[in-house]
DNA sequence: GTCCAGGTTTTTA
DNA sequence: TAAAAACATGGA
């Protein structure tokens, strides 16, 4: 993988499609079950994932560098080890059974901490094709052209100047101005990402909401996505849902999925808002 | 035309 | 303090 453009990953254990289409990251673009390109770490980034589990990873423009390896297993968390808990814990509980086997193999990735809150901000009283775009129009026009059709995720440092005349083009609606907001706190070191790496959860979480539009919800989705903390539950509409319907009220997922809940939860959102029946049997009453 | 979307802030009682 | 309304936008 030195000096070329494509490098190969073995054994990443990881279903793309399933990851990708799973609510937790707005950017990659399928090609095919196995095959999807998008934007990673200021990369156009071409993905093919052959049947005996080994991830091609190859560049639409430049070349890969030193630690481009090393930051692939990382997002891709090819070392993660929940796998074989969640399906122990699949032998009691018949609804992650179900997602899971709706839907095997999503892994949570370590997703850019700033693109992340960003995303998620975004997200709240939002659909998800709705989310994309305003997303892709928020790379159009503020992030670093790559390739002809892909642009990087602007930077915080581009974001901090811009005022809410110069984001109306991303159509992002009173959303706007806690984009700003963000950005201005992250470049006044008010909130400092990179520290929220090594502080408990509930700091981080804390730190995050500092900014504006930032809820619990969208803090936990960072806290999850970004930073790997496997053990948060962001509760949104589907999740509540759920757990009103299909886990007959019980307040805290963590009481029954541990450490690893918020891996469980992805699992149960994807399951849930693309089957939606399964929540609708007892909704009328 | 109405409803709702991976919520949060602001206003009202 | 808690509940309701407002917040932009667009797809279903």
């Amino acid at each position: 993988m030195n000096s070329v453009n494509i490098m190969k990953i073995e054994n990443v254990g990881i279903n793309l499609e399933n990851t990708f289409e799973s609510g937790q990251c707005f950017r990659w673009i399928k090609i095919s079950s196995n095959e999807y390109e998008g934007v990673c770490s200021g990369k156009a980034v071409h993905l093919y994932l052959e049947k005996n589990d080994k991830l091609h990873i190859s560049l639409l423009s430049g070349k890969f560098s030193k630690g481009d390896e090393i930051f692939f297993k990382n997002y891709f968390d090819v070392n993660a080890k929940y796998k074989e808990v969640l399906k122990k814990i699949c032998l009691k509980n018949d609804i992650l059974k179900k997602a899971m086997h709706f839907a095997p193999n999503i892994r949570i990735l370590r997703q850019d901490p700033w693109e992340t809150l960003c995303s998620f901000i975004i997200s709240q009283n939002n659909n998800i094709i709705r989310i994309k775009n305003i997303i892709e129009r928020f790379c159009f026009f503020f992030g670093k052209r790559i390739t002809d059709h892909y642009y990087a995720f602007p930077t915080y440092q581009s974001i901090s100047t811009k005022n809410l005349k110069d984001l109306e083009v991303i159509r992002s609606g009173f959303r706007a101005r806690y984009i700003i907001d963000a950005a201005q706190k992250i470049v006044s070191g008010e909130v400092n990402l990179e520290a929220l790496r090594d502080i408990p959860t509930d700091l981080a979480r804390a730190e995050l909401m500092k900014i504006k539009g930032v809820g619990e919800k969208v803090a936990d989705c960072t806290l999850l996505y970004a930073y790997n903390r496997l053990d948060v539950v962001p509760k949104d509409v589907w999740i509540n849902r759920a757990i009103k319907i299909l886990f007959s009220g019980t307040e805290d997922l963590t009481k029954i999925f541990g450490k690893y809940a918020g891996v469980a939860q992805l699992y149960i959102f994807n399951y849930v808002r693309k089957n939606p029946w399964t929540l609708k049997v007892t909704m009328d009453n």
